[in-house]
DNA sequence: CGTCAAGAAAGTGTCGACACTATTGCGTTC
DNA sequence: GAACGCAATAGTGTCGACACTTTCTTGACG
């Protein structure tokens, strides 16, 4: 591995310069939060690679912290999915396989289809327009964004509709399935092979839910995961290729053990 | 608040009785671990109220290990739901109303339908065939089991569904969801509203499940869920009535000395 | 040459201490 | 007597240190 974040950038080829450490004297008072959206976003990135041991005292170095606050986001990621711990052996990245993918997806399906359901039974008129207006308001300029704006367009639309099912449960769900495979997504939408189906997908779910249309309003939905499980899947594998690269592979060491994370 | 824990009488439910007198200065390398499945359980039994703030100090002198241990529980305890942390204020015992619990529920019932259809759709007959021997092999016994075995039974049913569906995914949301809302569930048992009616339904369901019937597995999957909802409901009222003190009402208006040893 | 064990190095798990913040209790003013 | 500071107290957030465990290195032995 090898993260540099800190001030003293040596190969700072395309980190993130958000993180100024402002290092005075005073202390922070809120690093677990932010080791924890730091963290969060090199997993995301890909900077910390999957199945990868998570070294801690690099991490806090890098962070400007000490061990104490990344242990506590790192437990935080470990509860949520991110990372997995090994008693004595420390936390390793989770790794997403293809296969925990689907599972991933199917999950959110489920959850999605759900709370459309909910919101058709339950929802007013007004707050179901709330959605229409929603789309109306990005539909126009929606294919000409950048990928980030996109994707958190995309991921406010069926958060609303989560939102409109009136189960927060619900919600706290998807965005944790969204987080989980933010970076997937990302890397889907700037691959080659992103399409602009999802408007007119997204156009016709806000049909089917100005007409209350539970069950078309769920089938669309099925398709309109389904279909992108398999571009992400084919944007996944160049992705990994991409990553894990020639010849920076110093870092994989063959190192036989199963772990399953 | 006032937290007794024995020195290591913990859960007994699979700890080892392994040296206890002989490491005395020995340190314990698990504490963390051990602090989450206390405090779960602080949490689950009613020993830490709902809207109470957790102080961390007393916790550690109740456990015998330092604030780190009991912070990374907390941390854990806070990604699944359990309490909540406010910034630079700690840790609150999560208040579960009654409209959560409602939200939970549904949640509940969501991921368990969705988990039979796939069984449905997936498991071999081998499979199916467990599903159907765990429950004969329980079922004559069940009524008259106690509580605590009731609970991990009927758990034990349902997980076997969600582990069938194939989606690791769903069993551990109701492994989650399941831990949440055991301290009601174990509440609605020991009530005396609570009937057999529950055998008859898992083996309505054992029998949707050998027909592969999955519409009508998860109506009735549906029903039972549902039909435990107003039941738990008229129980947990019953149950804070007990724990708080009577005719209070409010929900998080207790405060407390710290004078108590 | 390869195997294996003992020691060294690296890394995790836990602790006590301290800085900073929120809360409580007390005295002052109007 | 009530509102308003203002000190004292209690409590959280973070740190550096150290004990214990795992992993790597080295060197003796077959």
């Amino acid at each position: 591995m090898r993260i540099v974040v800190t001030e003293r950038a040596e190969t700072s080829a395309d980190s993130d310069p958000s993180l100024a450490a402002e290092a005075e004297t005073r202390r922070a008072a809120d690093s677990s939060e932010r080791a924890y959206n730091t963290i969060r976003k090199l997993l995301v990135e890909f900077k910390l690679k999957p199945g990868e041991r998570i070294n801690e005292v690099q991490l806090s170095r890098s962070l400007g912290v000490s061990r104490t606050p990344i242990r506590e986001a790192l437990n935080r990621l470990a509860s949520e999915g991110f990372v997995s711990l090994t008693p004595n052996r420390g936390f390793f990245v989770r790794s997403l396989s293809t296969e925990g993918l689907l599972d991933l997806y199917e999950f959110r399906s489920i959850i999605e289809c759900a709370a459309f359901k909910l919101m058709c039974e339950r929802a007013d008129d007004s707050e179901i327009d709330r959605l229409r207006s929603y789309w109306e308001a990005i539909v126009d300029a929606y294919p000409d964004q950048p990928p980030d704006v996109i994707l958190a367009e995309d991921e406010g639309f069926h958060l609303l509709i989560a939102e409109l099912s009136g189960n927060p449960e619900l919600v706290g769900q998807l965005s944790s399935i969204n987080a989980r495979i933010r970076f997937i997504r990302r890397i889907q939408i700037e691959h080659p092979s992103h399409d602009k189906a999802q408007i007119t997908s997204h156009s016709a779910i806000v049909d089917a839910a100005v007409r209350r249309d539970a069950e078309n309003g769920m089938k669309l939905l099925r398709e309109h995961i389904e279909m992108t499980v398999s571009a992400t899947q084919q944007a996944l594998k160049d992705a990994l290729l991409k990553v894990f690269a020639p010849g920076n592979g110093a870092d994989l060491k063959r190192r036989r053990r199963a772990r399953d994370a």
